[in-house]
Parts: C-alpha cells; structure tokens; sequence
DNA sequence: TGAATCCCAATCAATTTACTTGGGATTAAA
DNA sequence: TTTAATCCCAAGTAAATTGATTGGGATTCA
C-alpha cells in the first residue's frame, strides 16, 4: 500500500511550482534541486502532468513549467491520480473499469476493498494544493527553517 | 496503492476460516481450492497468520486451521498489516519508526501521507471478521448463488 | 549563434511479487 | 503398524515493476 515515487515526487513538485505560482515559468532544474530529485525522471512525471493539463511548459531558453490553473482548483487526487492511475487496493475495485470478477455480486472482501479505496479518495480530493500552501506559510511564521519546501 | 496478494489473500482466507469458526480445524487445501488460490502460496501467508497468533494449526490427517480467537475480536486491519507490514504510503510515515528525512518537521507533503495512513487504519481497524461474516449471512439470506465464499 | 531549456525514446539494474519445487515432521484412522 | 492426510520449512525463479540513466533532438531567448 505505498505510494510509488510517481505520486511522492509528483506531490513535490507540484507544491514547489504552487509556491511559485503566478511568477512565471519554472525550470525544471530547479525544482528537481530543490526537491532533491532525478531531474530526468522527474521530466517523466512532469510530462504526464502536462499531458492531462495540470501544468503546462514553455519551451526555450528562460523556459519552464508552471501551474495551468491556481492551486486552489488542483486537488492532491488530481496530481496522484494523474501519475499513479486510478487508487485503488484490488483490481475488482477501479472506479472506471473493474476487473471482472464472478464472485464480484456477492464478495464481502470486495465490500472492504471498496471502503478503503473511498476513504483514500475522500481524503486525497478534499486537499487542495492551496491547502498545503497555507499550511507551508504558517510553518514558515512559525519557524525559521527554510528555503526548501 | 493496491495491496498484494498477502494481504487480499489473506483476508479471504480469514473470512473462510471465520464462516467455519467452531468447527474444528480446516485443512488448508480446502481453503485454498474454495478461494482458488495455490495452496503452497497460502501456506506461505498463513504461517505469518500464526505466528502472529491470529490462527492456530493442529497438526497431522484430520488437523488444519482455526481462528484462535471469536471473529468479532480480529479486524481486518490485523490481517492486514501483518501480511503487508505497517500501512503507510510513504516511509517518513511508517507509525512505528519512520524513514528518517531531515525535511520531516517542516515538510507538507508529510501531512498529507499521514491523512491517507490515518483514514486507511480507520477503515481497517474499524471492521471486524464478525462485520464481514454478518454481510456474508445477509447476502446469503438475500441471494442463492452461495457456496464459495 | 549558443546556451538554456523542453521533449522524446530506449535501455537497464535492482527489487518485489507471486508463485513453484521439493522435501521433512506429525498424527488420525485403517 | 502402516499409510494417507496434513502441517512445516527452505530454496529457487520467472515476470513485472520501480526508479532511474543515457543519449539525443527541438525550441527559444539573449
């Protein structure tokens, strides 16, 4: 049940272009620096980012990525979806297209299945990339770390 | 974030277990052929089961299976994490000791990881075999496929 | 024109997963 | 007392996945 390093870094570097949003665009590098990251895998994630229209790119010198939209209407569901595919515990529970199963009408495994993958999804789609930004600005008032995320 | 086979496995062959509770021990064959699963491969899981104390063994012709103790004391969040190990999507999140990260006192994306952890435990720890085994009888009452699980 | 950037595709080592194989130890029943 | 049914244990293994790396091409600003 853990997150692969799609939806972890993904997370990251979302929230790293959210803190500079609105300030043009971003270089990849960079992020990857701050973040601590493979640059080129991260240039993977990002592209599947781009690709669902999460964040776009400008290309060329002084180029980079940047946020399509304001963080408020980017969820962390939408960013981990994105990389990692429909979240769910078993494969007779994706939302979009179940595995078939025969047992799937009367299984009460399935019913346990799907409460977490609810559960999972409620909390990932009520966190706004917004959200996240608040909470890191009054960390930062509070303490005097810094720099990084 | 799917679970393995350890853990959907294993609470299939749990709930098998707990529909015979207090009916002498079941060979694991049996479990294994009704949940169709290869019984070696089962027997991998369940050894962990025991060990754990969750089920107990009787050994030789005629031994097999038994839930140590009623249904309604084990959640499926026991079965689980002793199959998968500790439910965190992230290592800095892992509740018994967590991955060091130098960024983890200031670091948003953590809080994150700990609401997916927390609401996934909830879910688990708040259903039990018995829970499990009352959807199983009302389907039953309700339906006329039954047999398998 | 050249440096900074994005874009794309292929390859790859390590790990994990989901088993299989092969056998030994124990015990109830014939 | 033998035999069949069972649990117990350890090692091997093929396939998939993960988390990258490698190598290069295309675009654009200065």
């Amino acid at each position: 049940m853990k997150l692969s390093t799609k939806g972890r870094y993904g997370l990251k570097a979302m929230l790293d272009l959210a803190i500079r949003y609105g300030n043009g665009p971003i270089p990849l590098k960079t992020i990857a620096e701050r973040q601590g990251l493979s640059d080129h895998y991260l240039e993977q994630l990002i592209a599947v980012l781009r690709k669902s229209g999460l964040v776009k790119s400008v290309r060329g010198a002084q180029g980079g990525y940047m946020l399509t939209t304001s963080p408020k209407n980017i969820t962390v569901g939408d960013i981990i979806r994105t990389l990692e595919g429909p979240l769910a515990p078993a494969e007779c529970v994706i939302e979009e297209d179940p595995a078939y199963c025969k047992k799937a009408d009367y299984c009460v495994t399935k019913v346990v299945w799907e409460k977490i993958r609810d559960s999972v999804n409620e909390v990932i789609d009520s966190i706004t990339l917004q959200d996240m930004l608040d909470d890191y600005e009054k960390m930062k008032s509070q303490n005097n770390y810094m720099f990084y995320i």
